[in-house]
DNA sequence: AATGAATGAGGATTCATTCAT
DNA sequence: TATGAATGAATCCTCATTCAT
């Protein structure tokens, strides 16, 4: 339960009148719509059960975020920004254990980040799809130049983890990463009558693990970004 | 211009008694609906306007196609068909021509495959987020079946062409393809603002072409099965 | 109570097939939007109670008119018919009795044509400014073309029957009836608070009996048109 | 612009203590909604933008005017004022000329102070049937009894100008005139569509222009308020 | 088999107004 | 007096789907 949704229980009600009381605010809009996509697809969950379950009134929401696919923008934002700094910081930990960390061990980083990172999982495949259509420029622009600045940063930390030897290899490897995870999620999450079908036995190549085909994938793309640039 | 919109036109109007007939009318439906997708995305095509283009009643579409996305996913496992066996063709003559072919020459056909198939890069992004979704079991179950049938057969062509050592290889790089195709695909495809966005000079890890995109994971993917396999 | 609501609540639910059966539809739709507006304003009035009054679904009504303005217009549209048809015996009538009827005559007969079509009363003060903004070009074609055929055909009995000299002063004279509905309809009808107001003794001036006004101002612009026309 | 705007841009910002600070503000913001109303429709400006045209925030405006029809209501008023003056002069110096000045010349004037108003163009059609609709008691008193004041004034003027031979003619006049004002505005500001459809040949009846129209008829009405009189 | 009339759920968004600060 | 954050009512229209004919 959020100190909004408290608040609201307790008849409290504040203003957000400061910066940092608007942020938190805003946080607690993000953590309202969190809440709910854990339990529900983007498309059944609309802004009055956002606004609700902030204890905040639905116009008030539009004060907060332009449009819905902006809100679950930002949503993945700060998503985004926290999987970052956990990589990251792996990153660190890897780098000062040995001076080249192993692609096994690397990987191991990478899946215990995006595991520790459920949104993700539910905001990625919509990401491109749907949250990036409904957006202005401006959004769009802040919410790339963020990305381009993470990828960058965490691109440099994989190439002093890994042995790449060209430049950007780093970065390339992220974009990869989103690549096979759009890909994969969806695959691996089949609506229910799919999945009663790819439950059967002869149906096995179709039951997809997401975790095992993740670090298959990126072990077989980090092995060959190797080889490529053995060429 | 298909049969049944000719018909309209002539103010002929037949019913499909036979199978046959039936059938015809049923891709006739397909038809307009792929016609349709060529110019515009899934959520602007109606049922309405399929109907129209088809030169027949809204109700009629529902005695062919119980819901909307099942229709779609018809035309996806059509197109898949097609894309099948234009693939199985190619990789016939790759195999007559070499014992073994190379990698390169067997990532050629493949994108070549994927162009001359635009409707697949159309519905795949929405296969398994959309379409899949309001299905029954019958059609679900039908349309994995037919997959799987196909992805069998083809990943044995691939096994023969390619130097995959472990069985199911084939199978197993043509799902591959299927993650790669769902990610790349989006990224590939940004909406006006974002691509406004990404079109800056500092954004070009992000203006991703997606042919070039697509040979160069499959290769790397290629090339790590090799390795894995090897070890 | 109308057929469709008596269907209603008797559980019938017919079809409209023919073209007759949907004008009478359409009609009922109209119907409901005028008993509507007989105890409420425009902006009070919503689809969604048209639709309920008419025993429909809101969906169904806008099968019938595209918009709300539409909807409106059209019930303007029938209206006016019949207020045309109403003054046309009338003046045929006067005809009849005399070769030329007098001014008294004449303004009184079409008070009376106003008087039993208190729709009017309520859509005309409402007509350019809010009902023609919202339609489209084909709608406001028909509608103007409808206008200008009834215009002609009256003002040609108005001629006939007034001594108008100049040719199209009958149909000018409607015009300026036209701009005296607005105007007088809008001052006669105050909203609670200013006739609150205006009900004090020292603010007679503004205790606009609009019957009475719309006849002296009919009679001075008629002898005004004589005059001027004398010239 | 105006001086709160003025103080924006510069960064002061100043309390209206004393009455005249009080007025000034006032008229600051009728100023910034006169400024928008200028190019759109009542509809299309809100109170934030008069808000932020007017240097203030949101809440201020509601200090000054209670409702937003108030502060439009407000507005006409000064600009009644404004043309109740333009008028008066006007009169002043045709009585200087002659003894009793003629319908054209009478006319001309009125027109004259109608065209270096443009905004009185704008609020009469909207007045009575929205701006006095939310407005209180108190003020609807207050707007009344200023317009007596004001036709009551001028109407003893016109009296003077014009050979009207029953008392309260010239009020009376200005009523019609009002009357002619609310219906030729709104019949000679048709909606795009609207407009497209009557710059058709045919459809010239429908082609009213303001100016001429107002003249015309305000020439027969006086002339018929003459003729009536003499009976 | 074919039609197309009828359904009705579904949902984001605006904006005048209030009121805590 | 001034602010601007918060409110929440208000509502049109679309469109997949059903079903009477």
């Amino acid at each position: 339960m959020t100190k909004s949704q408290l608040e609201k229980m307790m008849g409290i009600k504040r203003r957000a009148i400061s910066n940092d009381e608007k942020m938190e605010r805003r946080n607690d809009i993000l953590d309202a719509a969190a809440e709910l996509l854990a339990g529900d697809d983007y498309h059944d969950i609309s802004i009055a059960r956002i606004a609700r379950k902030a204890g905040l009134a639905k116009g008030t929401i539009f004060l907060y975020f332009k449009t819905k696919e902006e809100l679950f923008l930002q949503l993945q934002s700060r998503e985004y920004k926290s999987w970052f700094e956990d990589v990251n910081k792996r990153l660190h930990t890897l780098a000062r254990q040995k001076k080249e960390c192993g692609t096994d061990d690397f990987v191991e980083n990478i899946m215990a980040a995006i595991s520790s990172h459920p949104l993700m999982t539910r905001l990625t495949p919509i990401l491109h799809i749907i949250l990036e259509r409904n957006v202005d420029y401006k959004t769009a622009l802040e919410f790339k130049r963020f990305l381009l600045t993470e990828i960058q940063a965490t691109g440099r930390l994989i190439e002093r983890c890994l042995p790449f030897p060209q430049k950007n290899d780093g970065a390339r490897l992220l974009l990869h990463l989103q690549v096979l995870l759009i890909g994969l999620i969806q695959l691996s999450r089949p609506s229910p009558s799919v999945k009663q079908v790819i439950e059967k036995e002869e149906m096995e190549v179709f039951q997809l693990n997401f975790d095992e085909k993740l670090s298959e994938m990126l072990v077989l793309l980090i092995n060959g970004i190797k080889t490529d640039n053995k060429k």
